[in-house]
DNA sequence: CCCAGCGGTTAACGACCGCTAAGGTTCGCA
DNA sequence: TGCGAACCTTAGCGGTCGTTAACCGCTGGG
């Protein structure tokens, strides 16, 4: 893919956060970018075909690096991911609110797409939980974690600490919020 | 407000929770109520109007609600809270999807309405936590809220475990995070 | 030196959709 | 019975974009 490209999806991203996809022309990206209007078709099929890129780039850059981290990680794998999301998270914000904002307005076949990559990161940290807690079983942990994402992803919402502040914030009440997801009050070895 | 107005307005809701505000038309909408298309304009001024209106509603109940809770209990404020809220956001994903996502389309002037709300709504949960954690600054402690926040409106994104189990998990999760949201490991008597 | 071809421009079309206009039916009520 | 309010209908306007068309300049490899 070119350097233009990713430029591009960069400066729509920016201006997708704050306004929405919707009420984002394509005159007012190629403005932003410093040329105007049509030049886009250039680089992109069109509009959709844009955010379409930029979420399923998104997805994939998490489960590329998610199982990074995995492979690189020994028993604080968890620990290890819950601190990379965080960190994207807090410097990523604008990614964040449009893959959770905007996913419904990219194309069937790229929304398809996008939930089989989420879905794949999702299995990561399920594995890795259930790792943890061999007791806990598959759809507990599945919504445990997509619990965990909805405070780590909770960014563009939230005031800004300072930067090292909000990811250490995150990754401990992350972290403390997964070893508390079964019902019952047995210990578990997740420290 | 009339019958027939939050009739609509709940079926709006649910169409844009699953397509978006923008990629509804006032016809499907009108379609959906049983009549059709410009109907509406006997109820709202507009479809930005609609939209403005049930986001207003939600934020209005939830602080209410959020109040009442407050004043009704002792020292398990927080967990009455966090129980009130889970269940809400189980019970209404739609509303959940909607608040979150087509926020950036409402008016400016709705917005910020919406805006001040959710803001009074979060002081609630704030000053609930710092009773029960007094070393905690008001900075740290909103951040905290809104990734509590962030945690149980995952609803609309997680597949569904029987709602019973689903508001216990979250509000376990939730309790967890938030007792855990301190810098350091002093012990705290949040239990 | 030339010519692909990449990246840009402006003009303008055409579809979609919110909203208005103008009018009809039903129903409560004096 | 008759009247007005509440609510609905269909037809159609008008504005806003996404997209296409047609054309231009620069640049680098044969």
């Amino acid at each position: 893919m070119s350097k233009r490209r990713r430029e591009l999806i960069a400066i729509a991203a920016n201006l997708f956060a704050d306004r929405g996809f919707a009420n984002v022309t394509v005159d007012e990206i190629g403005d932003a970018a410093g040329v105007s209007g049509p030049a886009l078709y250039h680089h992109f099929a069109g509009k959709e075909a844009l955010l379409g890129e930029m979420l399923i780039g998104i997805s994939d850059y998490l489960l590329e690096r998610g199982r990074n981290v995995i492979t690189a990680s020994g028993d604080d794998a968890l620990r290890r991911l819950i601190a990379f999301h965080a960190t994207f998270a807090v410097d990523d914000r604008a990614l964040i609110a449009v893959q959770f904002r905007d996913l419904v307005h990219a194309t069937e076949a790229d929304r398809h797409t996008v939930r089989t990559l989420q879905a794949k990161y999702v299995m990561v940290w399920v594995n890795e939980l259930i790792r943890l807690q061999p007791d806990l079983d598959r759809r507990t942990a599945r919504s445990a974690v997509q619990a965990a994402f909805g405070l780590i992803n909770s960014t563009p919402h939230s005031g800004s600490l300072p930067r090292e502040q909000m990811i250490d914030l995150l990754s401990r009440m992350a972290l403390a919020a997964l070893q508390n997801c079964r019902p019952v009050g047995v210990p578990d070895s997740t420290t």
